[in-house]
DNA sequence: ATTCACTGTCGAAGCGCTTCGACAGCTATG
DNA sequence: CATAGCTGTCGAAGCGCTTCGACAGTGAAT
């Protein structure tokens, strides 16, 4: 293993000079930085990481936690983990990955630790119980969602409570007046994760402002259950003509029901799904969408935190305005009969 | 920050006992343990990473190479990568995530600078550009895929070969005598992964000895595509009546295509997929399918890997034994027309 | 009683790097 | 021409931990 002596030592300088060239902190001339630069090159040299971390009490890595559950909106945490580990080695810093399993836990470790520099937290409940440490120590850290109590903290999200309101504004525009939400999975809502309900409000809200009845039903996704959830919508509002459905595994299922059931997407009724770009131009009809935009949420987490530890940047609630992609499942209201 | 010192001194020992407390390397007074475990629990003493890795020169970190494109197979990557930092800290072991992008730089940098004692690579193709360099070094690894040369590597995958020959076998088995097999995306084929065409061979070999008629057509995914190939396959057989789907974002698209079709599953034509459980489960025919198990392969990767860090274990290939479960997508062949 | 082998503890020497203060050799300034 | 202020480099002091050898104390074996 090549270290800095030995670097120093092929550069004819001395150790302190070589650690100077790889931080650029003090100026050295140019003929110098060369000569290192070669010894570096020829020798092969790569800072230890553990020497590094000791002498600067910085390691140059991003904590990422993740949720446990792979039950939910896998690929969206999926590209947001990759987007957030892009993102961070840009800037120079690796990712460790944490499952949600230690719990708070995992903070306390990696804080007293110093395994990481800051952290990156995903599926925050509304009333998470590592908000606390999180405000409790100085080390930055950025969330993915949004708690009920954001005093203090960092937060990045897509602003569900827009997204809704956007739903029920298109279908309001397309004449639609009976709407129906297909929620997540009820163990979501009671969870607490927070992105489901503001959603709904959103959209309640903004319906009620527009004159249209919302039925919210929660579903766990799936064929079956999918079947029984519409069953029970058009049993109930046999005059439903929209649907807004936010829960990836329940969209397919519902496009083959309304087919099978001879409602024609989107003559008949009207689909909007709050998921994936990739989920909403691969489904068995285009969909309008509004899409969950999670290299975004990946890209802005990390600035925020690369500002924080920069000493930039404050606490502060990011918002990505949500986007609705008018495709193909959404059309004008049928003329009522 | 607390430090080793401070808990010594707090305990009233030197800071060499509470560094064996803690590791155990040499045997410890029961009354001077406790103490040192008291002063350590009042303190909120958590030892220092970069320190430790500095004078131990180990990390106690696994580096996981997670591919960049989330364009395939993501929730099973995710669940493998959940799987594996579950594992990992299971054993003491931290997780850093690092993306496919920097290739085979990435091997050179964690190795080189100590951020890991072993890495677990995912995606690996036939013949990648990585294996030189984990072959060259000392530093433990484990694949998770097979590479065409496996010699001086640990691979841990689902034995593909067999999977394909368990499809055939069970079509085989319900009469069917023309199958199509439809593929994952020709851009997977191009770029030698390898799993899809160990699938085809395992399939294919086992067909001709069984007297099927295999028919293969790669598929992008997504009801477009699937429409298109779904066509070509009948048009070129007609009496095509058994599919097998490696394609997880074919799955749904096919079955809705077969419905419209008038065919159906599984009276007139039997599907088998090979995907997660979940897809299988929740799509809108239970499907009878082959399990990708990523739980598993996470798991044995990990064990595989510490194995390997303790001195036991050698280079070995762990090919999982596929299971083929029986759900409503398959039956009997029609009786010929 | 003497030796021997443990057991439990300590002190000290690093691990490879960053960073602070020092300083030699300049150039610009009064 | 002395002085001040740069610029570029160096030496040395740690960062907090692990680990090696040393050794005091104890009990067993001689």
């Amino acid at each position: 293993m090549v270290t800095l002596a030995e670097v120093a030592q092929h550069a004819g300088v001395s150790a302190s000079t070589v650690s100077y060239v790889l931080s650029g902190k003090r100026s050295i001339s140019v003929s110098t930085r060369q000569r290192v630069e070669r010894s570096i090159q020829e020798l092969g040299y790569h800072p230890n990481a553990g020497a590094r971390a000791l002498a600067s009490s910085r390691s140059n890595i991003i904590a990422l936690m993740v949720p446990l559950r792979t039950d939910m909106y896998v690929p969206v945490m999926m590209e947001i983990a990759i987007a957030v580990a892009t993102n961070a080695r840009a800037h120079g810093y690796d990712v460790l990955l944490l499952t949600g399993e230690e719990g708070p836990d995992a903070v306390r470790r990696v804080t007293g630790s110093g395994l990481a520099d800051a952290m990156i937290l995903m599926d925050v409940e509304l009333d998470d119980e590592r908000l606390p440490l999180l405000r409790a120590t100085d080390q930055p850290s950025v969330l993915i969602g949004l708690p009920a109590d954001t005093t203090g903290l960092t937060c990045v999200d897509l602003d569900f409570g827009a997204t809704g309101a956007l739903c029920a504004e298109h279908l309001a525009l397309l004449g639609h007046r009976d709407i129906a939400v297909i929620g997540e999975a009820p163990a979501v809502y009671e969870r607490h994760t927070g992105f489901a309900e503001r959603t709904l409000d959103g959209l309640r809200s903004r319906s009620r402002e527009l004159g249209l009845r919302v039925l919210h039903r929660p579903c766990e996704g799936g064929y079956d259950a999918m079947a029984l959830t519409l069953a029970r919508i058009l049993d109930e509002r046999p005059g439903t003509t929209g649907f807004v459905v936010q829960n990836e595994s329940a969209v397919e299922p519902l496009l083959a029901l309304l087919r099978q059931k001879g409602r024609a997407v989107p003559e008949d009724v009207s689909v909007i799904a709050i998921c994936p770009e990739q989920v909403a131009t691969q489904a068995s009809v285009r969909l309008t969408s509004v899409a969950i935009p999670a290299q975004d949420m990946g890209r802005h987490a990390v600035e925020r935190l690369i500002a924080k530890l920069e000493g930039r940047g404050e606490d502060e609630v990011v918002l990505i305005a949500p986007e609705l992609t008018v495709r193909a499942s959404t059309g004008p209201a049928p003329a009522a009969p």
